[in-house]
DNA sequence: AACTCAACTGTAACCGATTACATTAGATAA
DNA sequence: TTATCTAATGTAATCGGTTACAGTTGAGTT
């Protein structure tokens, strides 16, 4: 493999003007340009980019930290990340962590010996989370909640799920289920509490009962959907934490022979593209995935090259999607 | 930032003693060992892997090219070789090409500056791809065609697409519409010679009519039904070369009126999640995508570290998937 | 006592770029 | 003519690890 000597040696000139003539053209002669020019074309000369990124101690690279890309959500906002790093000559180190705290550690390390830049935390990270990021590492989080402690990309949870339950009200619907996540994911605890605002000032009463628990995955949100079915004194709607754990429902409601919208309404979270393509299509909220993206990454650029960053807080507008699964109640 | 020096200084040892410690501790003293580790506490050192892989001349990490992550049987895929890539070692460089060929030129240059030691190409590439990988840089194909050329992992989508028409033959179908991927793309010529195989040992002409081009999305697939709707001679089942597709086409189906299964089968290809719970929950080909993933991974490391491989290409098996899209012909 | 050997340690070269600093040549000004 | 300046170039230090090679020590052998 040929080095700058090599195309320095065969140009008969030194490697500090093959430096410069790669990296800056008008500070060399045009003859000069023209003998390195020739010399790279000759023997192929390929810039050790490994080299020149120790030099410089910068890893052209971002970690972008995800508990699971297989999440369309996820891989939306990664995309556009992906595309924004890109532009800006940084490469994206995919760190699927399975939700373990170990392998989030073995990727926060990853900044720290250097192989990386920064991070952007795609798993929402609470005031309790085990593994927090250490100072000095360069830091992002996308997708967190309220609590949420440091720079952050992050829509407002609560003031959405609080619109989507209003707009169930607002139906005629009284008992309204809710398929959460995780109980101590801060989104569901921040949706949570939306929907608990929207029904106090409606007047309801808060029944723990109304209220299943799922993991964000289209099979449970199947599961929890039977939580309902076989109660007493059904709910007319249910308010989903996200659109796959709403489309798992559907499927066990249609099953049980429970007509969408007809006998149940349905909603989601997240806006992916199959909630459009569901049967029937998902009334939703959609998170601009692709907006946060770009936005997570000139953030982290910017606390990586230094640059002071307004505001270290960016909460970013939702849009309200309503489509098929949701009706008004039935009289009874 | 402390650096191998510092900790040297500290532990009064060498650096060498140092670097020992770290990389083989059985070649150094107990004394020493604990004097380092000392030192590297006190210190707070955090060795520079930048420097490390420098000079070992390896970045220890591997692109992978997608057309689009967003894709859910890509994203599968690359969270298996993820895994796998980290489990050795290996950082996973995102390259999400949107189809581009620059953006595939620059990731393939990438591996020729050193900043990664291969590439898995999930693009299909065949014979006629512009860009191909140079010779010297270590590259798999995952997701080939059977005329791709170099270390390839695949599926045998001829072989697949052909038992997914005998099966619509042998329910009764006479008549039987694709919706294809873009003509040019090796997945969908392999999936068509299928299924020209199969109508033809079944004695039934060949028509293009019965050819729908999508391009792999959702919405190519719903549109592409529209054709079949409106023909006076409707075919009574549909060979889709994607999962996201034929749900694309359901949709269209049951808003015109025509029923699933009853009045038009539906099969699929990739099984990705969706099609489990869609409705009706699709019959399909399942690719092995993880295993893909895995042995992607497994492949291009022993061409990074110029072990032998046995064979350049390897064909996993698919599974046939039933489920409820798919009923006997109706007989007229 | 002299020799051999293993275990451990230290010195310094090395990887391939960047860049501070020194040097040279040629143009312009005094 | 000499001083001054600019543009172009070269020399060599530098980044932070790894590792070849040489050296030291002490135990075991003859």
């Amino acid at each position: 493999m040929s080095s700058i000597r090599d195309v320095a040696r065969l140009a008969g000139v030194s490697v500090a003007t093959v430096s410069r003539a790669l990296s800056m053209p008008e500070k060399v002669s045009k003859e000069s340009l023209e003998k390195v020019h020739a010399a790279i074309a000759q023997v192929g000369y390929k810039p050790n980019m490994l080299a020149r990124n120790f030099r410089s101690a910068r890893a052209y690279a971002v970690v972008v930290l995800v508990p699971d890309i297989a999440n369309p959500f996820y891989s939306l906002f990664i995309r556009a990340l992906e595309d924004r790093a890109h532009q800006k000559g940084y490469a994206v180190l995919l760190g699927d962590t399975r939700g373990t705290p170990e392998r989030e550690l073995e990727y926060i390390r990853r900044v720290e010996t250097r192989l990386a830049d920064g991070i952007v935390q795609l798993r929402p990270s609470s005031e309790k989370s085990v593994n927090s990021v250490p100072p000095g590492v360069p830091c992002v989080n996308a997708c967190g909640c309220e609590y949420t402690t440091g720079p952050a990309i992050r829509i407002d949870n609560r003031g959405a799920a609080k619109s989507m339950v209003n707009y169930l009200l607002s139906l005629g619907h009284k008992r309204i289920g809710v398929i959460s996540g995780l109980k101590d994911n801060p989104h569901a605890i921040d949706r949570l509490e939306g929907y608990k605002e929207a029904i106090a000032e409606a007047g309801i009463a808060y029944e723990r009962d109304l209220i299943a628990e799922g993991d964000f995955t289209m099979w449970s949100g199947l599961n929890a959907a039977f939580q309902f079915c076989n109660m007493k004194n059904r709910p007319t709607a249910i308010f989903s934490m996200n659109d796959e754990m709403a489309i798992g429902a559907m499927q066990t409601f249609k099953a049980q022979g429970i007509r969408i919208p007809e006998d149940m309404s349905v909603t989601g979270f997240d806006d992916i593209a199959y909630a459009k393509y569901c049967d029937p299509s998902l009334t939703t909220i959609s998170q601009p995935a692709e907006e946060m993206g770009k936005m997570a990454m000139d953030m982290l650029l910017k606390i990586i090259e230094g640059e002071p960053l307004g505001q270290t807080e960016c909460v970013l507008p939702t849009e309200f999607i309503i489509r098929k699964s949701t009706a008004p109640a039935k009289v009874s």
